[in-house]
DNA sequence: CAGTGGTCTAGACCACGGC
DNA sequence: CCGTGGTCTAGACCACTGG
C-alpha cells in the first residue's frame, strides 16, 4: 500500500488495507503484538500505536487474553444516522415491512455516470423499495448497486432483509458522501408514499465507497410529516471510560 | 475534572478542561513537553501522548520549535457542513448580505424549554436574519442564544457579521444536534424567501452545546430549489477522537 | 495459571523550522 | 543554531480474563 515514513502507519496501514479489501473478514483475529513486533522488526510499543490507532477507528476490537479481532462493520457512525428501517420500528414498537416495487440489472446511463465516477455503460443492480410502518409507508428508496464491487448481490432475493440492511451487515464502507433536499411530491411519488402531491419530501442520496471502489448509492425519499433525521456531534465531549461501545 | 485511571488521559482531560471552559482561548500556548513532564513527574512518552489524542480531536495544534497551541474553534467537522453563507458567497463569487428581520431579548416559554434543557423563563437573544445571495433569499434563520452563556452578545450590533459566523468565530462547542425536515412554506415564509406558498423547503434546526451549557439555537429555512445540504465522511481516516465511545 | 493487552519509563536519534 | 516535537527502543509491572 502507500509507503509511509512512519513505522507505525505503516502498520496501521497495512493492516486497515487487508480489512477493508475483505482479506480479513470481521472475526479475523488479528496476529498478536509479538507476533508483529518480530513480523515487523520493531519494538512492542509501536505496534501498540498502530493498533490503537485501529481501535480509536472502530476498525478492529482488542481484548486481554482473547487478542485482537477484525470488528463487524459499524453503522455510520453516530454521524447523520440513517435509520436502519427494522431496528428503528422494533424501537418505536410497530410492526415493519417493506416491499421490493422493482428489481433489474441496469447501465447506469449518462445521467448516473455524472453522479458517480462510473462508465455509463458499468452495470448495476437498480432495486427500489417501500418501506412500510403499521400499514403506513414511510419511505421510497431507489438503489444502485456496483455489481462489480458486491456480485453476491445477485443471489440475494431481498424477501427477508431490504438491501440497506443487507449490505451495512456484509460489506464494510470507507467513505460516504450524503446530500439532502426537499423537493415536493410528483403524483407518482406522492401514490406510493399515500401523501398528498405536492407535499414536502426530503430526499437523502447517499453514496458509499469502498477503498476508493463504489458500493451503492441509495434515494430515499421521507414525506416531510412524518420523518425527519437527526445528527449528533461531540467532538471533545464526554468523561467516559475510554473503552466502551 | 474527572480522576481517570491513567496518567495519560487525566493529562489530557485537564488540558482539554482548561481550553473548553476558555481559561485558554484560541492561540494559547501549551507548556512544552518537557514543563508538562516535570509537572506531572511522568515520562515524555506519556505525556506525547496525551498531547497527541488533544491534535487528534483538533483541540491544539503543535508545530516544531513553535510549541503547541490551542487550536482556533473549527467548523463543524465535515460532518455535516452547514455553509458560512458569506464563506460560501465569496467562493461561488456572488455577492453576500443579510437583513436583520428581528431582534429581542425574550424569555424562552414553554415550546422552547421542551426543545432545550432550560427553563421557560431563562433569557435568551432572539434574532430573525435572512441571507440574500446577488439579491436572492437563499435561507432565513430564526436564532436563539443563551445569554448566560454569552453574554457579549449583547454589545454586538450584528451590522458587519451575521450572528453564526459570529457565534463560530468566538465560542468553541463541544456538542451538537441536528435535525433536518422538509416542510412546506407557509404564506409567510414563501414571502421572506421570495419562493410560491406551499413550495417544499428544509429546515434545519440546530443546537450546540459548551460543556454542558446550552449555546445557541438555529432553525434555518432553506428553499428547496435553491440549496440542499452534504456531509462527507469517512470512518478509518481523518479526525477521530480516540478516547471516548 | 498463563497469555494478552494497557500503561509507563528513561533514555535515544532525527526532522523541522523559528531565531 | 538549537529548541521543539516525532518517532522509536528495550525493557518493566500490572490488570484482566479465557482455558
Amino acid at each position: 500500500m502507500a509507503g509511509a515514513p512512519n513505522l507505525h502507519q505503516r502498520i496501521r496501514e497495512e493492516i486497515e488495507a487487508r480489512i477493508l479489501s475483505g482479506e480479513w473478514p470481521p472475526g479475523t483475529r488479528i496476529p498478536v503484538e509479538h507476533e508483529l513486533v518480530a513480523q515487523y522488526g520493531c519494538s512492542r510499543m509501536t505496534v501498540s500505536k498502530a493498533l490503537s490507532a485501529l481501535v480509536a477507528s472502530g476498525l478492529i476490537l482488542r481484548r486481554r487474553r482473547a487478542g485482537s479481532v477484525v470488528a463487524a462493520p459499524t453503522q455510520p457512525r453516530a454521524v447523520l444516522e440513517i435509520p436502519d428501517f427494522a431496528q428503528e420500528a422494533a424501537r418505536a414498537g410497530v410492526s415493519y415491512r417493506f416491499e421490493i416495487l422493482h428489481r433489474a440489472v441496469e447501465r447506469l446511463g449518462p445521467a448516473g455516470a455524472r453522479r458517480i465516477a462510473l462508465p455509463a455503460d458499468h452495470e448495476m443492480l437498480s432495486v427500489a423499495t417501500v418501506h412500510i410502518y403499521d400499514s403506513v409507508p414511510v419511505a421510497h428508496e431507489r438503489r444502485l448497486i456496483n455489481l462489480a464491487a458486491v456480485p453476491a448481490v445477485l443471489n440475494e432475493a431481498f424477501d427477508r432483509i431490504p438491501p440497506g440492511s443487507w449490505l451495512l451487515d456484509r460489506v464494510p464502507w470507507s467513505g460516504a458522501e450524503h446530500a439532502i433536499r426537499a423537493i415536493n411530491a410528483d403524483a407518482e411519488q406522492a401514490r406510493r408514499l399515500a401523501i398528498a402531491p405536492g407535499a414536502a419530501c426530503l430526499l437523502v442520496e447517499r453514496r458509499t465507497w469502498q477503498a476508493g471502489n463504489f458500493i451503492t448509492e441509495a434515494r430515499t425519499l421521507y414525506p416531510g410529516d412524518r420523518q425527519y433525521l437527526v445528527g449528533r456531534f461531540s467532538p471533545p465531549e464526554g468523561h467516559h471510560d475510554p473503552r466502551s461501545r
